[in-house]
DNA sequence: CAAAGTTCTGACCATCGGTCAATACCTTGT
DNA sequence: ACAAGGTATTGACCGATGGTCAGAACTTTG
């Protein structure tokens, strides 16, 4: 039957939650279940209900890694970009382009509300907020000081979290119905932001 | 056992397809089931398996209703707005309150790809089409003769619909990580795209 | 009124998430 | 060295799911 102590507590729960993201990515999700990701580490079903209060609880550790790695990578990018809109360019496109890296797991931090009817949990609420921060700092960076900063900011980051998920699916249309690539989308989404920081930005200090 | 003829086939589709929105919209995507349907409507489940391909066919058909939806509720908006920049706030508007008023049905639409793993097929491309052409004509409208439309017209959309997303799971946040209301972000996204639209028309013919 | 044709059912299958008594193993005390 | 006690792991079990299909229940036809 069972080896003893083979393993922590804390090891099982990192190699259940791995086992989880390379069934994503390799399998997708509809692959996923507790039994499989059990058999996966070599255990039963069972031991999982003993790391993880249940399958909804195994989920949302998934996505907390996987915006933890979002934010991680934003904060590479940033880092090595230029300052002001080339740095905003990159981000756009890092974050696209996570997203289709890591489709699969991608989608699961924002389709698993479909499944449980819970709020996002805090936990993960701040690893979102970790990532968005890159991009504000980005932002502050490349509009001086503003005074409307964080409307704008928000507006930016869902604009490229909108083309994200329509690129991902191949929603991305133009008039004619004909699916078109997401770059001159995320290209124009991000111009058009950059020209009303700049706008904001020749007219700051007033009002 | 069983009444026959009660009711024809495309009876049975159309209840089977209601009753699916009302159990949505009543309980909840967990509640929703091929049993479920099937009790809502008096049959049993094997009978929905002569309607539908499977539970899947049957969702895709419920997303096709909802957009569908949404379109002729854009439609509406649209007709009754004055033309330009109010025109595309009141189509923004719309389309958050839309998604907000039906929440369940609406999620449906963008999580359901988590669950299988085909393409969006081409009557539900084609009903998505259908609502991003009255943005696509209001925005002609606003911005008169423009050049690169096009990718204008698809971030807009996407734009939109990354505040929808966020709005509706509460995850849009300032930099401190509290929530914000969706009021101003959208307000923001829609100033700013028809900042671009003006600029672009006065510039129009260049190039 | 029987035969042929249909609509509909419900037993059946594999699988799922989840629980928990029982088991197999390890550690400890003597 | 061995038994007692504690702990990690199992796997039978539950209710429910999506899906299939032989055959029952009902209609129409001849």
């Amino acid at each position: 039957m069972a080896r003893r102590n083979d393993h922590s507590r804390e090891e099982l729960r990192r190699m259940s939650l791995e086992a989880a993201e390379d069934i994503l990515t390799r399998e997708g999700v509809h692959a996923l279940s507790v039994r499989r990701i059990a058999k996966s580490i070599g255990y039963t079903h069972g031991t999982l209900y003993l790391l993880f209060q249940n399958l909804d609880g195994l989920l949302l550790e998934v996505n907390g890694r996987t915006v933890h790695d979002l934010a991680q990578c934003l904060q590479r990018v940033a880092q090595q970009a230029e300052s002001g809109a080339a740095r905003l360019h990159a981000l756009a496109n890092a974050y696209v382009q996570f997203a289709r890296a890591h489709n699969a797991r991608w989608r699961l931090v924002f389709g698993h509300r479909t499944l449980n009817e819970e709020p996002t949990p805090q936990f993960l609420g701040e690893r979102i907020a970790e990532a968005y921060a890159v991009l504000n700092a980005a932002l502050a960076d490349a509009g001086a000081a503003i005074n409307d900063i964080q409307p704008l900011s928000a507006a930016l980051f869902a604009a490229i979290h909108g083309v994200t998920i329509l690129a991902l699916d191949d929603k991305l249309v133009d008039h004619s119905g004909e699916s078109m690539n997401f770059e001159p989308v995320l290209n124009k989404t991000v111009q058009v932001f950059c020209a009303a920081i700049e706008k904001s930005s020749r007219t700051r200090g007033k009002s």
